[in-house]
DNA sequence: GTTAGTTCAGTTGAAAGCAATATTATCGGCTAC
DNA sequence: AGCCGATAATATTGCTTTCAACTGAACTAACGA
């Protein structure tokens, strides 16, 4: 992908026989870090005062960071680790993504994973899970010294596994000779930590620190500190960073979609052959994410969810005005026989259109309407050009 | 006009079924001793 | 004997279905003034 990306930059500079926009693209990407995170001095002090006894060897508290997407916590936590990992000797920071689908997925890949990052040659499956920690905390062991574990996203993680993988973790201490274990959680769902096993809770939680959103401002400062190392100078117009910031505060300060935004503007301007980022990129940059958000969301689902879409738009386009669920049921039931699908319950279609509404695909609302019973009220809203590309999706697979 | 029931059209939650995958256990064959 | 890979046995998932309780306002009917 990256590097897709960088030979396109090159031969189209070539082709044209002028410059890019861009002069590191990757400066805009979420997983760029940059060599310091401004407005988060702060939680960079607190954090790494929490952890600096592991300089001298000491235990250092388990860490939980929540905060909104978007607020910097991943960074804070890969940047004052990697540093204390540079000044200390005997510190080794170990950082996952719990997101990711072959980490999470069950307890052993998760620490195959780590044993991984600590160079240890694993198979991919085959061991028994006891095995693997075995492997796991022996290798420790040899490494000596403090091991940090970040888990980013852990809800992810402990709604995949349970809580008892931390209670393990945090409890392997105890039978460790001459190494520690450290955990520093991220979380943005801030309940999270409220479900977890009250013994868990405690040890998991011994520091917390809580990320505040972005404001515009700040926002502002973190663009032009990319912007100067993503752009060639001169090429970014007036007022196109301010707008950026002010879209994404709008949105709980997420500074990924500040990103996101801006990234997304200047490709569209260089598309365009255009030799500057202008405001009006930015606007159709905010319609694009949206849209392409829609449709790949669409595009992701599996058939049957399609088929529930697709009758609700058909509705929708025959001018029905708050379709009722009912509605939707027969008109999902003609077109899965026209589909040759195999017609799920009124129940689960119930639950499709739940999932598609909690997705912000559709519209609804459940409604009483007395005597005549309760239902959810559906409509699909989305914008002109997100409709045409989903229905197209729709097409595709014989559902319109 | 009030109040107490009814009723409808689904909603919602829990439990259980089912097929596809992923893990574990077991077994025969092979190698080194 | 010990190790390896293959295969059978078993467990885990991810969807779905089944069952059944629950909902909340429109509609009714009875009540009381």
């Amino acid at each position: 992908m990256q590097f897709q990306q960088t030979l396109r930059d090159i031969f189209g500079g070539y082709a044209e026989g002028g410059v890019s926009i861009f002069l590191d693209r990757n400066a805009l990407s979420h997983d760029f870090i940059p060599d310091n995170a401004i407005h988060r001095d702060t939680e960079i002090r607190q954090l790494a005062n929490i952890i600096a006894p592991a300089l001298r060897g000491a235990k250092i508290s388990n860490v939980f960071l929540y905060g909104k997407t978007g607020t910097g916590k991943t960074l804070v936590a890969r940047q004052v680790t990697s540093e204390l990992e540079r000044q200390a000797r005997n510190v080794k920071a170990l950082y996952i993504n719990c997101k990711m689908k072959k980490v999470s997925d069950t307890e052993y890949r998760l620490f195959a994973e780590l044993s991984r990052m600590m160079g240890k040659d694993v198979p991919p499956t085959g061991l028994p899970t006891d095995h693997i920690y075995k492997i796991f905390y022996n290798t420790i062991e040899e490494l000596g010294g403090t091991v940090i574990l970040v888990l980013d996203e852990i809800d992810v993680l402990v709604n995949k596994i349970g809580d008892e993988i931390l209670y393990n973790l945090t409890r392997a201490n105890q039978y460790l000779e001459n190494s520690r274990i450290s955990i520093i959680g991220i979380s943005n769902n801030i309940t999270f930590i409220e479900t977890l096993d009250p013994r868990v809770k405690s040890t998991l939680s011994e520091e917390e620190m809580i990320f505040p959103p972005y404001n515009a401002t700040q926002l502002k400062d973190i663009l032009q500190q990319r912007a100067k190392a993503a752009f060639s100078p001169g090429t970014l117009g007036p007022g196109v960073i301010e707008k950026c910031a002010a879209l994404a505060a709008q949105e709980h300060g997420d500074a990924r979609k500040a990103l996101d935004l801006l990234r997304v503007a200047s490709e569209m301007a260089e598309r365009k052959k255009e030799p500057r980022v202008m405001v009006a990129h930015v606007d159709m940059a905010e319609d694009k994410i949206d849209l392409d958000r829609a449709y790949e969301m669409v595009r992701a689902q599996p058939k049957q969810s399609q088929a529930v879409l697709a009758a609700i738009i058909r509705l929708s386009d025959a001018g029905h005005k708050n379709t009722r669920t009912g509605d939707i049921f027969s008109m999902y039931e003609t077109i899965c026989t026209k589909a040759s699908l195999k017609p799920l319950t009124q129940r689960r279609v119930s639950g499709l259109i739940a999932e598609l509404d909690s997705m912000g695909i559709i519209n609804s609302k459940v409604i009483s309407k007395g005597r005549y019973g309760r239902t959810r009220e559906i409509s699909f809203k989305q914008s002109p050009d997100a409709e045409r590309k989903i229905k197209l999706t729709l097409k595709e697979n014989y559902l319109l």
